[in-house]
DNA sequence: GATCAAATCCAGTTTTTCTGAATTTAATAA
DNA sequence: TTATTAAATTCAGAAAAACTGGATTTGATC
């Protein structure tokens, strides 16, 4: 299903005749009558009732000239995004949507204790626009995962690896991790984040073929779901940790344990390394047994 | 562009190289390479860094990917719904990160229930990128705060019209609201969405000028930094609702009290009109004392 | 029934996509 | 540093798809 041929369609319903379409899309009628046989051919489906003149959209045709609008517009967007562009005072911090982030708010509290004149902007976002903002000077620090390819500029520092777990409703059990895996709705953490990635590899090296029952991206809504009975899910460490965490069966998930760092990503130069050292030395010590002190060389890839 | 492109994308990212991916998709290695340089050149975007071995998408080629996903899974809801299914399937759904986030699962839960055969997908993003997304069709719906200029093929339904409440530290103790925000450390909810512009239009209005301690844009993290006493601030209901909320001192905020509304906009035509109808009920009944019933035709603007 | 414009059919031309072999290149081991 | 290997790219020809243009068919109108 090519572009050209939804453009077609559009021109088709916009002139209301295949002849008018062509003049507008630069073809031959010819051209357009067999653009729109191909396409009902490929969707099998009669888009146009040609019994009329000019032939008449079925309902069914309607729906796929809405496609066509969704999928031409969809498409507009992202041109439009990629020829975009972007955008600084203040102790100007980011995070990913991550169970550290319940940590912060203790963390700014301690920075504003040792530095009172520091304010502290803290931003939640993607991990790859965190990075990019702290490469080009946007924000002085991020909380991300572990990253495949920090820029060179770039130092990531973790201050935590915690282990994940494999979730289920109370009443469910304790049993086989993967037996769980095999045969229980499986509430897929959806998003295109490391961790993500992280347990979808882990289940296919396990060899699993999980009953995915929904999709969710907020790790907070998973643990509620699971909690009241949906399915069973896999969390990190960190998010079980809040009441919501309490009457949630757990199990090591993964062969060993599988588990995932988060840190600091910050310039190799800059003004902000003592606030943001302390920053991860409080960090660390909130996360307790699976906190990690900062290297003074951290390795960056 | 053709979707036998795009399918050839999805592949290189869900397998890593162009070589696999060929074996996916059944073409040569040869035709993987000229696909997505034809696509680079259609598009005028450089997808792939290959610099490295297997290449590595950039930014930009992320965003193409995210946009190919979407183009399939609209091509294929649309062969579903060709094909006469209907209640089944995958229910797009987008929320703001607001506190009614906090109901979603419930409300998620329940429609399972309800639809055995749904499978519901949740994003959180921007109400902006929402709005666009359900206008688009990306998203069957999208939960997002009251909103000044919907487009006119869309539908608000609010759910819930909840209080916004000053609070402070319980060491505070209960004082005059305009003195608190007069005289406290402010921890300002800086954001793009309009609780933020609410919050900080009645200030204004109010004759007050804070003095900004902090700039934090998540609720949940200015709850916590408030009863961890870093300052005051100002919420809405719903964030005080869970046990976070606790030990916090609550004034009406405003003269009189601001209110805020919380609904679902969704697309005036649309197949998933039942489901999201009974989302709307059961976000209403969660809501207890705040929540909305839907109206037969509520008013888009 | 006659007229007309639009849609379709048909066959040849042009363009695009693909294959397969040769070449280049990044990654890794010795 | 060199050799090896697998993956990506280039190249040229083959195959498939898309298009043109003329002939034919068809629905609408008078």
């Amino acid at each position: 299903m090519d572009t050209r041929q939804l453009k077609t369609l559009l021109a088709i319903r916009s002139h209301g005749t295949f002849a008018q379409a062509a003049d507008v899309v630069g073809l031959t009628p010819s051209a357009v009558s067999q653009q729109v046989h191909a396409l009902e051919d490929e969707l099998r489906v009669t888009i146009f009732d040609r019994s009329t003149r000019p032939p008449q959209a079925t309902p069914e045709g309607l729906q796929v000239i809405e496609m066509a609008e969704d999928i031409l517009r969809r498409e507009e967007d992202t041109r439009a995004s990629l020829r975009g562009d972007q955008i600084a005072g203040t102790l100007m911090l980011g995070s990913v949507r991550s169970s550290a982030l319940n940590l912060l708010p203790s963390a700014l509290v301690e920075l504003r204790h040792r530095y009172p004149g520091l304010k502290p902007s803290l931003r939640i976002s993607l991990s790859s626009t965190l990075i990019a903002d702290v490469a080009a000077g946007r924000l002085d620090a991020a909380i991300v995962a572990e990253h495949v390819g920090f820029p060179s500029a770039l130092r990531w520092s973790p201050f935590v690896r915690e282990p994940l777990w494999l979730i289920a409703p109370r009443e469910m059990g304790a049993q086989d991790p993967i037996e769980l895996l095999n045969t229980r709705p499986y509430i897929r953490f959806h998003s295109n984040v490391p961790l993500a990635n992280l347990i979808d590899t882990e289940i296919s090296r396990l060899g699993v073929v999980t009953n995915d029952v929904a999709e969710i991206d907020t790790i907070g809504s998973i643990v509620t779901c699971v909690r009241q009975g949906l399915g069973i899910s896999v969390v990190p460490h960190a998010a079980l940790q809040d009441p919501e965490g309490k009457d949630i069966t757990r199990l090591p998930f993964g062969n060993p344990q599988v588990t995932r760092q988060i840190g600091i990503v910050e310039r190799t130069v800059s003004p902000r390394g003592e606030i943001i050292a302390r920053l991860h030395g409080v960090l660390s010590e909130l996360c307790g047994t699976y906190g990690l002190a900062r290297t003074a060389v951290a390795d960056s890839a």
